[in-house]
DNA sequence: CTTGACCTTGACGCGGCGTCAACCCTGCAC
DNA sequence: GTGCAGGGTTGACGCCGCGTCAAGGTCAAG
């Protein structure tokens, strides 16, 4: 007669899983001896090794036992949806592997690829970091809102880099975001924005864009998103609005 | 300002999840409003999305705080890791898939190869159903305890199998097993074993046995069994004992 | 008699939430 | 007013396969 820890050492499995095998019902809970002890014999080594290998077949255990006592043919069919359960956990697993290796520098992180172009365009004209990072959060944002989209936003936004009165815009509200709100050189940004408004509505743009930002909610909460981040903004928009323009993300004529 | 239902729709996950990230201090608890509603803002739904980014790609939900606020070279490093872990943890199914393909017919279950070809072969030569599965058991014990030296003992049995009356041991006892125990038959059989282990003693195979099954418990474990699956084992080993000769497994002379 | 190695039951922990339960708030239709 | 649907809140259990204490009782050896 052998004790649980023998038992155990013969089908080469721990003590506890031994006794969590009784209490899911997998092996009957033997006689005990005198003294409370479990005493099992070699019908029991043989039952838990079967389980054993099973289980180590990648077999939940809910399932060790039906298969413990199917026919062949059951058998076979048990098999074979089993192993369909552990291919699709490997796809997964692999589906995680392929993104993970797409997360290599820090700005791929949740911005799709285009995004990043763009971003880098801008990085590498000068635009300050802490002003890249605004941006890079407000594209994470489009792209959840309007992931099929993008690309084309981030067609318009490239257009509008072509400009280089953009990126001076850029460059300027850099330079004023360190040295402190300076409201006549704002004057000069918020005079630039209109004029370049002004061009962007004589071609339409602003129509066009009418239609894609059609989220007034998600709108008012990029806006805000904004304003939280950059104090200027605030500032900004009223100047613009003294000039005739109000919004933020989606400018109108007041 | 969003309610936590609309945060999590713009991160594509569930409320639940939203509450389980503040609960493990992924995301911080935000202010409530007058009625304690969670009020969240667009910084929230990027911090949401990146924790999310990083979560579906694998990582575990413990790692994504480093994660997040780490420099683009400890990125790096972290996401070598997490992937090997997942590379781990794919060769792990692979192994499951491997083995269970392995599992298609009902005998090969915790049995190797080189028994499933003498059960096989024992089941060809007309031996009983029952009398094979108790054999078969008996072998997923002694590869348990000697894996090593089953290809030895396979070698040995299968030469014993050549000679026929080894068969026509197994049948008689198959018979006897049918119509009850009949002490003249019965002593017939014993009479063959005593004739068989003879020759074996001369050949010196007993010898070789002793050093084999060198550990007299597992042999007294192996000898319960054979008792308890066939009672005629016990009426048999006392005919054996009448002629000289004791124990089961390992056959000595008194 | 002590020690150390075993045995017993009971309960928590892990990972990432899903899924009740039991209750409160809000806005709208009647 | 009242009722109802569809939000929100906290709290707790469940899953899977055990690992790992905790707090004892038992056994064989020195």
């Amino acid at each position: 007669m052998l004790t649980i820890s023998q038992l155990a050492a013969y089908a080469g499995v721990t003590v506890r899983a031994v006794r969590h095998y009784h209490q899911v019902g997998l092996l009957p809970e033997p006689a005990r001896d005198h003294s409370g002890y479990r005493t099992y014999g070699a019908a029991d080594v043989v039952r838990l090794i079967r389980i054993r290998t099973l289980a180590e077949a990648g077999v939940p255990l809910a399932r060790v036992q039906e298969l413990l006592d199917a026919s062949p043919s059951e058998f076979g069919a048990a098999v074979d949806q089993i192993d369909a359960e552990l291919r699709a956990k490997v796809r997964e697993l692999q589906e995680h592997r392929r993104r993970i290796a797409q997360l290599a520098a820090g700005d791929t992180l949740a911005v799709p690829a285009e995004v990043v172009t763009y971003l880098d365009r801008l990085r590498g004209a000068g635009v300050s970091t802490a002003m890249v990072e605004g941006e890079r959060d407000a594209w994470i944002l489009m792209a959840a809102r309007w992931p099929e989209q993008i690309p084309e936003f981030m067609a318009e936004k490239n257009a509008q880099l072509d400009d280089p009165r953009t990126l001076r815009l850029y460059l300027l509200i850099d330079e004023l975001n360190e040295a402190g709100l300076d409201d006549e050189r704002l004057g000069a940004v918020a005079d630039l924005m209109v004029e370049m408004n002004e061009e962007s509505a004589r071609r339409g743009d602003l129509d066009r864009q009418d239609g894609a930002l059609g989220d007034d909610a998600f709108v008012a909460l990029l806006d805000a998103f904004a304003t939280s981040a950059h104090p200027m903004v605030e500032r900004l928009q009223e100047l613009m609005a003294e000039r005739g323009w109000t919004g933020w993300i989606k400018m109108e004529r007041a």
